[in-house]
RNA sequence: GGGGGCGUGGUGUAGCGGUUAACAUGCGGCCCUGUCAAGGCCGAGACCGCGGGUUCGAAUCCCGUCGCUCCCGCCA
């Protein structure tokens, strides 16, 4: 036995014990005389003293910060004052009768006994260092919190855990597939899976009726501070359900935790607020709004419909929009701010910025010539703009417009902090439409995914007007991020193979690809439904962390490369040669 | 594929045309019996990511390149 019981546990009730306890050196305050050690394992710290009459405390004084060290000693109260409150241990201290070095340490590359910045390609390459600073323990707690929660609610709502395939197949459409060669089968592949989509719902084919899995899901397209290539989805469906089943269940599921493992995060509403995607996209200009602020998105189309601005006056005819928000407070911004918002807004695909500073002495802006006092009182009315604020119009096509100002409306959420940091703004996004338009590829694509569910009473509409078929897809949002997307899917496969059609498969590829699903569905698929929240996000949200990096253990970098282990790397060629691989490697541009 | 930001001792920063390249922390040594970010003294440690250019002179300005990061594209 390395020790009798953990560092942080030690508590009045400790004293006149003998206790072993193991760990690493904090931090060391040697006096020359006594020496103080704070001792740390995953539950705290606790202090060590070493008395120099005491033989067998002598490695205290050679230990270094991060040594692992053993020690026996008698638990005692701290001499009156030398207590300290902001440690729970704070009230006693271990009297050392033994120590042993369990084993040194080199000086770290960085500190892990504080909260400081650290260069990310140091921390990622020594992870294992990195996370054993306070802030990532415990980003590693609380993951674990919130996984345990969900696993022991969902038990109790009868659903069962079920594993899925890593190695299953490739699906055309969506995001690119990580691949898999089998040596067995040369030429082959297998893909990781995006999600278990397909294989959920043939469990409820199965007459499994509740499904859940803490599942990893696999997508190879570019980074960002919310996308891994592997992420980890709490994936879930249920048979016989419509949609507003599942939503209330995920809806309890969240509200019951909240309080469980984050208790300082607070509920924007219960229930949940409940957009529609046209609406989201019209009062925030998309559909993953940050609801924990106004700033909504106005459109004026209509006070210029007889405006005297070019700009806008051409937009309009060529059938896009003007839309606005009102940044309170702002009138009085300069030249060069403005200028920065305008490149801001080229970005983002905008051509342009008007402004109209409501200024204390009078209307000001890039638009202020253009725009009648009357219009300014229009924009007054339908706003509530006032003195003080600034507006900022973008004329574009509806898709820029929203696009651009959804941005710029977070910008100003940051700049101006207009976003409590504990309020978790949950809401649903339905009513999402059926297809989308590639105009790329010059064809219709779903925008959620093939296997969900039209509005019945759209069908009709499938021949000759598919944009306008509505789906039983959902989102679940959370202060500006999707933190679930799911939909009642199709159980029918006349349906299905008719989805299938529409999104310009060819029957040959439809049976290839998907053959097992339709044929599933001719041996009594039950009505069904799901969705898959994010865990990564969830609790990167709950633990106040910028990315989902923080709290995954062993994440990789933008270039997705884990900067620890060097991966991925080449493979031997005897490798490659049982896989039936010849490697090409990208041809140098020439210069 | 495109755009922005960053790159200076181990770590975090300052310096932004001429400095023995500064400070903190960490590291090594010495002193110190009640500290808890312990303290004091001494010391070692950076050719300023890399390459080229401008200049009498470059960490500093310019170009290129590499790395990291944020964003756009992409992510059914």
């Amino acid at each position: 036995m390395y020790r009798t019981m953990y560092c942080g546990e030690l508590r009045p009730s400790h004293i006149g014990q003998k206790v072993t306890l193991a760990g690493w050196v904090h931090r060391q305050r040697d006096h020359g005389g006594v020496t103080f050690i704070d001792l740390r394992d995953r539950s705290g710290v606790v202090q060590i003293v070493g008395n120099p009459e005491v033989p067998g405390a002598a490695m205290i004084r050679e230990a270094r910060v991060e040594w692992v060290l053993q020690v026996t000693g008698m638990v005692r109260r701290r001499p009156e004052g030398a207590e300290n409150p902001n440690l729970p241990t704070g009230e006693v201290e271990v009297e050392v009768l033994e120590c042993e070095a369990l084993n040194p340490a080199k000086p770290l590359p960085f500190v892990v006994n504080k909260d400081e910045d650290v260069d990310e390609n140091v921390r990622l390459k020594y992870r294992y260092l990195d996370l054993r600073r306070e802030r990532m323990q415990r980003n590693l707690i609380l993951r674990h919190r919130v996984v345990k929660f969900i696993r022991d609610y969902l038990d109790q709502q009868g659903f069962i855990e079920v594993e899925t395939p890593i190695l299953f197949k490739t699906t055309p459409e969506g995001a690119r597939d990580y691949l898999v060669p089998s040596r067995v089968h040369p030429g082959c592949f297998y893909a990781l899976p995006q999600s278990p989509q397909q294989l959920k719902q043939l469990l409820m084919v199965a007459g499994v009726d509740r499904y859940f899995q803490i599942a990893r899901c696999f997508r190879d397209e570019d980074l960002r501070g919310d996308r891994q290539p592997e992420f980890t989805q709490l994936d879930l469906e249920m048979s016989f359900v419509h949609r507003d089943d599942v939503l209330n269940m995920v809806e309890g599921l969240f509200t019951a935790m909240l309080p469980v493992v984050a208790p300082h995060k607070k509920l924007l509403a219960s229930p949940w607020p409940k957009l529609s995607y046209t609406e989201a996209l019209e009062r925030f200009g998309t559909d993953k709004p940050d609801l924990r602020f106004g700033m909504e998105l106005y459109d004026v189309s209509d006070i210029f419909a007889s405006s005297g601005f070019m700009v806008f006056q051409n937009t309009l005819k060529t059938g896009g929009v003007i839309k606005c928000i009102v940044v309170p407070g702002c009138a009085e911004y300069t030249r060069k701010e403005v200028d920065d918002l305008t490149s801001f807004a080229r970005e983002q695909g905008a051509k342009g910025l008007a402004t109209l500073a409501l200024t204390a002495e009078g209307v000001k802006g890039t638009a202020q010539k253009f725009i009648t006092s009357e219009e300014t009182a229009a924009l007054r009315e339908r706003t509530g703009a006032g003195e003080g604020d600034l507006i900022l119009f973008v004329a574009d096509q509806k898709t820029v417009a929203n696009k651009t100002l959804s941005a710029l409306r977070l910008l100003f959420r940051d700049r101006l902090q207009l976003a409590d940091r504990n309020t978790m703004a949950f809401a649903w996004i339905v009513d999402f439409p059926m297809f989308e338009w590639n105009e790329e590829e010059q064809k219709w694509d779903a925008a959620h995914h093939p296997f969900t569910m039209p509005r019945l009473e759209d069908l009709s509409k499938f021949d000759t007007d598919p944009g306008s078929i509505l789906s039983d897809a959902y989102d679940m949002v959370c202060n500006g991020y999707e933190m679930a997307s799911g939909s009642i899917r199709i159980h029918r496969r006349d349906i299905q193979f008719k989805i299938f059609q529409l999104l310009g498969l060819k029957e040959a590829d439809i049976q290839q690809k998907f053959g097992h699903m339709l044929e599933a569905f001719e041996y009594g698929a039950p009505p069904h439904g799901g969705i898959a929240p994010g865990i990564d996000r969830l609790v990167m949200l709950l633990a106040d962390e910028p990315n989902i990096r923080e709290v995954i253990a062993f994440p990789k970098n933008q270039a997705a490369r884990d900067l620890m282990a060097d991966a991925p790397s080449p493979a031997t060629d005897k490798q490659l040669a049982e896989l039936h691989i010849r490697v090409e490697l990208p041809k140098e541009e020439q210069g």
